[in-house]
DNA sequence: CGGCTTTCTGCGTTTTTGTGCAGTAATTTA
DNA sequence: TAAATTACTGCACAAAAACGCAGAAAGCCG
């Protein structure tokens, strides 16, 4: 097993079960615990997971530990809500995924806005029941603690009844090359089955999420339509996407 | 256990009761006082709760004053949830409605049981979703802002998939000649299905709902196994449910 | 192709961390 | 003030981490 298979098959359980245990992955993988503990290491540099002592935890885990960099990139969610929002009207059905920037959309909603919102997003979903004149739609199943949505073959099916007219994921990874990519084989699941049902795809990612790419796709660029960041359309870190044929807001 | 999600986990019960006893943490995550003790002190240490004689405090605790019959009922419904969780035993399907007496149940489920839960219910979905070895699944539909459940026909088509073991139902009304009783027609039709996909139906009644009705019926006395209040099983008040061949706990 | 470097992995040893226990001091409660 | 809880201290033991090292594998290059 190679070092990057490896790390990512530690990622996604780390994803999925919100903790791991470096004894448990040493015999699953069979490899000794040492190299374990180098891999955690490294993930732990690279943020993605949070070390502890005896193994591992989801950073989603401990979701009180996040200092002065989430109030800055609070605000460039804000930014990117406010376009997303400008793209609702009333009448809509509007398809939403998870994310600290879908979230902050749902917050942002104008409560004048009459629309029909669904989701699988826990969090999505309370933000939205919060608005007065929107109807929430909650997409059922098992649910996945690590990501806070619902998972699994019913809620596809579900999302797979559904013709939305727009859709609008929070972006883990994106780039010219892989499109949109995830980390985390369910999600992606259900990304996908959203944007089959939808007319119109918009990805929301902040600037950092630009022409990165993660273990598994979602759709190549031709799937979206409408990308938005933070940063101003003529941004050059965006041209090569305009150039591929999306709309760059 | 590791150590940060044990306290984690006690960060979750100070948060939640706004006050721990170090004695029965240290029973329900199996480790010994000392152990709680020091995690209680470096919790302190790092301002997330106030260590006292004998447990911790919640920070908002030092400044909320409670009406005392807040508490009270609290109280009471901690009684009904004890009992109600005596009930429930590693491996089962649990289907449950929503109702704060529901919410106080979900909050004290011991940490170690393994079972999975079976929901409408969007505040008691987030509780279980906090539990290390629940699985939790979620009955999806349009969600009611008033009730905080899903509602409508898909969810009481989901729900009649299912055959749990258990089905726990949080009450607004029970008299004898009417049995349970409820306010909302939506409610109503989800509860209806509920009980007809459970073995076994329990119902979670405060002493102030008993021998009163509500507009809309959900099912005759002959439909409930066991009746639980935060009465002691003998009290006058219940002995018409025990003679109607409930067991009254 | 062979030699070189770099990276990766596992092993043994030493440190550090986490936990429980016993005895004692401090505090609450009656 | 006496009895009972609870807190603290030092210690012992086990588990995990860190460290240094060596062999294996992969990549590089003339």
């Amino acid at each position: 097993m190679l070092k990057k298979e490896r790390q990512a098959y530690i990622l996604h359980q780390v994803n999925l079960h919100n903790k791991v245990l470096s004894s448990s992955l040493s015999s699953e993988i069979n490899v000794s615990e040492d190299t374990i503990r180098r891999d955690l290491q490294e993930l732990a540099e690279e943020g993605k997971i949070i070390k502890v002592h005896g193994g591992a935890l989801s950073h989603s885990f401990s979701q009180v530990h996040f200092p002065a960099d989430v109030v800055y990139s609070q605000n460039q969610k804000k930014i990117i809500a406010e376009k997303a929002i400008s793209l609702i009207s009333n009448g809509m059905f509007i398809l939403t995924s998870g994310g600290t920037t879908i979230l902050e959309m749902a917050r942002m909603l104008p409560p004048q806005l009459k629309a029909t919102f669904i989701s699988g997003s826990i969090g999505a979903i309370l933000e939205y029941m919060h608005h007065p004149n929107i109807e929430v739609i909650l997409i059922g199943d098992k649910i996945s603690k690590s990501s806070k949505i619902t998972v699994g073959a019913e809620a596809i099916a579900k999302i797979k009844q559904i013709r939305a007219d727009i859709c609008f994921l929070g972006t883990n990874a994106i780039d010219i090359q892989h499109g949109i990519t995830d980390n985390d084989w369910e999600v992606v699941q259900l990304k996908k089955a959203m944007i089959e049902s939808s007319q119109k795809i918009v990805c929301l990612a902040i600037a950092e999420k630009i022409n990165t790419f993660q273990p598994i796709q979602i759709g190549g660029l031709d799937k979206i339509d409408i990308l938005i960041t933070e940063l101003p359309p003529e941004d050059p870190l965006l041209k090569p996407y305009a150039d591929a044929g999306i709309t760059v807001l």
